[in-house]
DNA sequence: TATAAAAATTGATTAAGATCAGTAGCAGGA
DNA sequence: TCCTGCTACTGATCTTAATCAATTTTTATA
């Protein structure tokens, strides 16, 4: 099927396997290399809800999802995506809440990471908590890309949105230069704060601009780094 | 002065003091209540500089900070704000370099957090990391607002910028209502991706509707919750 | 305090993106 | 396979923000 040609992360070489390795009730029988139990959720699932009390973080094995905040009551707003190797839910450990609602965009497999797993009244579980530290330490990194975005005319948020995704997917050892986007374009507009019709035009410049190769959501980049100095 | 309606964080009551106070050689000689040496910088000094390799964290004990990264050769864009009470240098965990060139945007003093304090060859140190990891989670907190910035029209922009900065002083124990901006309108445009002209109007036009009363940086917030709901 | 330099504001014009409207292409279900 | 509904694209008009230009205010420094 070419419904996902990001595929699941190889759990020996996430930057997660620490974290997904040792912890919960099933430690004790977990052998070298045995993973975490995956929980797998279906396209359109959400795996936690803006404001309700903070359970687990998960890190994504498979899959893609979206995270979305309500602005007022008839407008939700999208705020970042999450691709397989990345954690969900950190917004959450300082307020004990989560921050945001996140929803699969296809089907997914997540590793759940109890709060016990690293609170400060739990066990001593020091390589938990460095994994969690650079796992977060990543996304702050990453979700500057986000301020980026803000600026910029509307084609060079697109290809600036392109390049952080391919970006992404080359960290965690996916194929960079030819991939399916995950989200509609109405997600992508939402995101990047533009009209969806403006999305599409912005696609079909990158295009003739022979920047990049579109059909629907399969992406073909040309040439990656004239995109991220895209001007 | 009126320079800073921004004072320093109370120590005892900060996100940070755990991190601050047990860290470095000073541990030995550190008694209860007595705090990490500030490092003093002055308005205009870099703590940080994009792609350096990694050596501290630094928790802002006093002032105001801009993270700057640069885009092209004659092209630099603001991409966060830093205020008493947060942490400089996140971004930099995962990749063991920094991420982003960060500015006093006044004169500042910071508490140094040494990398050895946390990493994983290091001594043995959970009060810390369980801090930080509560201080980055609050950063991935913060950040998301950066992307709701993306979206809207300019006046909202600017409306949702100043219930943020409303917010985050707030969470550190200082005036919400009313409050010297640290940052100048360049700052604020570059930030939110707009013209200087276009936030400047913004400003009197939030004014004139009654929901702000502005004097060159110093801003008051008649209304916070009518500035939340914006539209 | 006086003066220069930088920052902020205001106005007029131009350009870019939003909105409105309609069409075409895919994907999932019977 | 053929619908049906959703998603994506394209065109025309209108609104908003960028740009250009000039003035006023604030800040820094002698």
């Amino acid at each position: 099927m070419t419904q996902q040609k990001l595929t699941a992360v190889d759990c020996p070489q996430c930057e997660l396997s620490d974290v997904c390795r040792h912890h919960g009730e099933d430690v004790a029988s977990a052998t070298l290399g045995e993973q975490t139990p995956k929980n797998s959720l279906p396209k359109g699932e959400f795996v936690c809800i803006e404001g309700e009390p903070f359970e687990n973080l998960y890190a994504i094995h498979q899959g893609a999802f979206k995270s979305v905040v309500s602005l007022s009551s008839d407008e939700n707003r999208v705020t970042g995506f999450y691709f397989a190797g990345e954690i969900i839910g950190s917004e959450a450990v300082c307020a004990n809440e989560y921050g945001r609602s996140v929803v699969a965009l296809q089907d997914s497999e997540v590793c759940i990471i109890e709060k016990s797993a690293f609170s400060i009244d739990g066990d001593d579980q020091q390589v938990i908590r460095q994994g969690l530290l650079v796992a977060m330490s990543h996304q702050v990194r990453n979700e500057q890309w986000t301020g980026l975005m803000a600026a910029h005319r509307a084609e060079s948020r697109v290809a600036l949105f392109l390049f952080m995704v391919s970006k992404r997917l080359e960290f965690h050892g996916f194929p960079t230069n030819e991939f399916r986007l995950p989200m509609s374009r109405e997600d992508i507009a939402s995101y990047l704060g533009l009209a969806v019709e403006t999305v599409s035009r912005s696609f079909q410049k990158l295009k003739n601009a022979g920047l990049i190769q579109v059909s629907g959501r399969n992406v073909t980049l040309v040439s990656r780094s004239a995109l991220q100095e895209f001007e």
